[in-house]
RNA sequence: GCGCCCGUGGCUCAAAGGAUAGAGCAUCGGACUUCUAAUCCGACGGUUGUGGGUUCGAAUCCCGCCGGGCGCACCA
C-alpha cells in the first residue's frame, strides 16, 4: 500500500519536474509518514517541505503542483494539502478491505519484507550471537533480558527478510572453569568429612553443593584418594554437563532456542599444523602490523581504530587474556560467511566494545559487527530493591524467575521496554493477572476472538462481503492491521523488538473496542460474515505478533 | 577525571527532524437481562532537567551545565 502511494507521488513530481513547473534535478524521497492525528489521513507527505529551498518556491505551493498531477482513482480518496505544505492521503474502504483480505490470505507470513528491496530473493546471513553465560554459575535476570531481546530479534529480522542463525558462545576454557572444578571438588570433600577451607574466589553458591551431592550419590566417596588433577579433570566435565544442560532447558522454558552453541574450548584445539585457531588469528593481526611486544606481553594496538589504549592479548606467563579467543571467535563467525554479526551486551560490557569492533576491523570485516547494548534490569519485589549478588547467594536467578513469575509475563516485561532503557522488574506487579499487566491485555484479546470463533453460526465464509464493514471501529481495526508491515520493517531496521509490545496493545486495544461498538453474530448474515472475517484476521495478526515475542496466545482465559 | 546510556503528566513508558508531545497505570465519573467486564467510554493531569545553537520546523541533531545508572584489568 506503502510502494503504491509512493510511485503515485514520484511519479506526480516527475511530471511536474517534466512540464517545468518544479526546477529538481532529481526526484525527491517522498517521505511518506502516518500522521498522529487521525484528522490528517492516513499517510502524509513531507516532500514539499524538504525541497522547498532547493525548488526556490513555497512549500504549499510545491504541494499544490505535485497534487495537481495525482489522479484520484485506486486506493486514494482525497488528498489535501495542510499546514505549512503537508499533503495528506485519504485512502478509500477498498483499501482496508484489501488490507483485511491480505491479511488474512497470507497468514503468519502477513508482514513479511526482504531486506533490499532491489534484491528481494537475497537474504543477507546474520549471525546472532546472545546471552552467552558462563557456565559456571546459574543465569540471572539479565541473561533472562538478552534471551528475550535475542529470540525476538531473531523472529523479527527473519520476518524482515534476514536469514538468522541464533549461537551461544560457551566461556568454557577460561581459569574461571578451574575454580569451578576446584569449588565443587571442595564441597564433596566436605559431604565425605573432610575439614577443608572454601576456596577465597571460589563459587560460593548452593548449586555447587548440588553438583558434589549428585557425584556422591552416584559414585561415592571413591573420588576422595583419586589424584587431584584427575578429579578436578572429571569435576569439572561433570559440573559443565550439568550446568549446561539446566542452562538449556531454563532457556527452553524462556522460549528461546538456539542454532548453534560455540565452544571457546575449540579455539584451543590445533588443525592438522598443529596450530590453533587463536594462533592463526594472531597470525593475521601480526601480519597487518597490529601487534607489538611490551614486557613480555603482546599487545594488539587497538588505540588505531580509536580505543584509548591498547589491549593485552598474550600476557606475559604466555596465556591468554579473553580478548584474544574472543578475537578467534569473531573471526571464525566471519569465516563462516555471514555478512553481519549482532552480538547482544549487558550495559555492563561496554568498554568491550570499542575493541571488539578494532578486532573485527583489524580482521578485515569493518563495520559488519553490531553490538546492541542492553541496560540492566532491576529487580523488585513490591517495591522493595532485591539485590543481586552472587557472594551472599541471596540472588534471584531466571530460572526462578521464570518459575514465579511465568514465561509469557516474564518474557513480555523483558520485552517491553527499549533496550536504551533500564528495566524496572517488579515480581510482585509481573505476576498479577489483572489490566496493570500488559500481557494479558493482549492475550485477553486473542482469548476473547477465540471465544467469538467457537460460537460462530457457521465456518469462515473465504468470501465475506468486506465492503459491509464501514463502522469507524471497524475501519479503525484494518488500519491498525494495516500497519503491521511497517512495523516489522521499522522493528527490524532499529533491532528493537519491543515495538511489537506497543502494537500488540494498541492492536488490543483497537480490537477490544470494536468488540464494544459493534455485535459480531447477528441476525445479519452477510454482516456476522463479514465481522467474523475481520475478527479472524484479526486474531491472526495478534497470534503472529506474540509468536515474534515468543509469548503464547491462548484460546480461552 | 574520561567514556557509554538515561532525564518527557503523580508512576511506568511512547513518539525515522514534522502538524495541537501520545499510551498505560493510578485518581475521579459513567457502561453488563445480549458474542468473555482480565473489557469499554469520559474527565483530570505537560514550559519534554536546564542554558544556548543548527532550520521552514527540535523531546529528537550539536555545544555547555545539573541530576541518575554503568564502565574504565596482563579478570572473565
Amino acid at each position: 500500500m506503502q510502494q503504491q502511494l509512493e510511485e503515485v507521488i514520484s511519479h506526480a513530481i516527475q511530471q511536474a519536474i517534466a512540464a517545468g513547473e518544479l526546477d529538481l534535478s532529481a526526484v525527491p524521497a517522498v517521505a511518506l509518514e502516518r500522521p498522529k492525528d487521525a484528522s490528517h489521513g492516513d499517510w502524509a507527505s513531507t516532500v514539499s517541505l524538504r525541497c522547498a529551498k532547493e525548488a526556490h518556491q513555497s512549500p504549499r505551493a510545491i504541494a499544490e503542483i505535485i497534487v495537481s498531477h495525482i489522479s484520484l482513482e485506486g486506493i486514494i480518496e482525497s488528498v489535501d494539502i495542510a499546514g505549512p505544505g503537508f499533503i495528506n492521503f485519504t485512502l478509500s474502504p477498498a483499501a482496508w478491505q484489501q488490507v483485511i483480505r491480505q491479511a488474512h490470505e497470507e497468514g503468519t507470513s502477513f508482514g513479511r519484507s526482504c531486506v533490499n528491496p532491489a534484491h528481494p530473493e537475497y537474504r543477507p546471513r546474520v549471525l546472532l550471537e546472545y546471552v552467552s553465560a558462563n557456565p559456571t554459575g546459574p543465569m540471572h535476570v539479565g541473561h533472562g533480558r538478552w534471551a528475550a531481546l535475542g529470540s525476538s530479534l531473531a523472529c523479527v529480522m527473519e520476518h524482515a527478510g534476514w536469514d538468522v542463525t541464533q549461537e551461544f558462545y560457551i566461556n568454557d576454557a577460561g581459569v574461571q572453569m578451574e575454580r569451578f572444578a576446584q569449588s565443587i571438588v571442595v564441597r564433596y570433600l566436605e559431604l565425605c568429612g573432610q575439614d577443608v577451607e572454601f576456596p577465597e574466589d571460589g563459587y560460593g553458591g548452593a548449586y555447587i553443593g548440588e553438583i558434589a551431592q549428585m557425584i556422591m550419590d552416584e559414585e561415592g566417596d571413591q573420588w576422595l584418594v583419586r589424584p587431584d588433577d584427575e578429579r578436578a579433570a572429571y569435576f569439572m566435565d561433570y559440573g559443565y554437563r550439568i550446568m549446561l544442560g539446566r542452562m538449556a532447558s531454563v532457556l527452553d522454558r524462556a522460549n528461546t532456542h538456539f542454532d548453534s552453541w560455540f565452544s571457546e574450548r575449540t579455539l584451543y584445539v590445533p588443525d592438522a599444523r598443529g596450530r590453533n585457531p587463536i594462533e592463526h588469528t594472531l597470525t593475521v593481526l601480526a601480519c597487518g602490523g597490529y601487534l607489538f611486544k611490551n614486557e613480555g606481553a603482546t599487545w594488539f594496538r587497538t588505540t588505531d581504530f580509536g580505543d584509548d589504549k591498547d589491549r593485552v592479548l598474550v600476557k606475559s606467563d604466555g596465556s591468554y587474556t579473553y580478548f584474544a579467543p574472543d578475537i578467534a571467535y569473531h573471526n571464525d563467525k566471519f569465516s563462516r560467511g555471514y555478512d553481519l554479526a549482532i552480538n547482544i551486551l549487558g550495559a555492563d560490557h561496554h568498554g568491550y566494545v570499542t575493541r571488539l569492533k578494532a578486532a573485527c576491523t583489524a580482521l578485515g570485516y569493518e563495520g559488519q559487527l553490531e553490538v546492541l547494548l542492553g541496560q540492566l534490569v532491576n529487580l523488585f519485589r513490591d517495591g522493595e530493591v532485591v539485590r543481586m549478588s552472587k557472594r551472599t547467594g541471596a540472588m534471584v536467578t531466571f530460572e526462578e524467575l521464570l518459575e514465579e513469575v511465568g514465561p509469557d509475563a516474564t518474557r513480555y516485561l523483558m520485552l517491553a521496554r527499549s533496550t536504551d532503557q533500564a528495566v524496572d522488574f517488579d515480581i510482585e506487579a509481573a505476576k498479577k493477572q489483572d489490566a496493570s499487566n500488559p500481557v494479558y491485555y493482549v492475550q485477553y484479546a486473542h482469548a476473547r476472538i477465540c471465544s467469538l470463533i467457537r460460537k460462530a453460526p457457521r465456518p469462515l465464509q473465504e468470501d465475506a462481503d468486506l465492503s459491509l464493514l464501514v463502522d469507524p471501529s471497524e475501519i479503525i481495526l484494518a488500519k491498525k492491521i494495516s500497519e503491521f508491515g511497517g512495523l516489522i520493517t521499522a522493528a527490524a531496521r532499529d533491532y528493537a523488538p519491543f515495538r511489537l509490545t506497543h502494537y500488540a496493545e494498541a492492536l488490543a486495544s483497537t480490537f477490544h473496542s470494536f468488540y464494544t461498538c459493534c455485535q459480531v453474530i447477528s441476525d445479519d448474515e452477510a454482516l456476522t460474515d463479514a465481522r467474523l472475517y475481520l475478527v479472524e484476521t484479526t486474531r491472526g495478526v495478534l497470534q503472529l505478533v506474540l509468536s515474534l515475542l515468543g509469548v503464547s496466545a491462548p484460546e480461552r482465559m
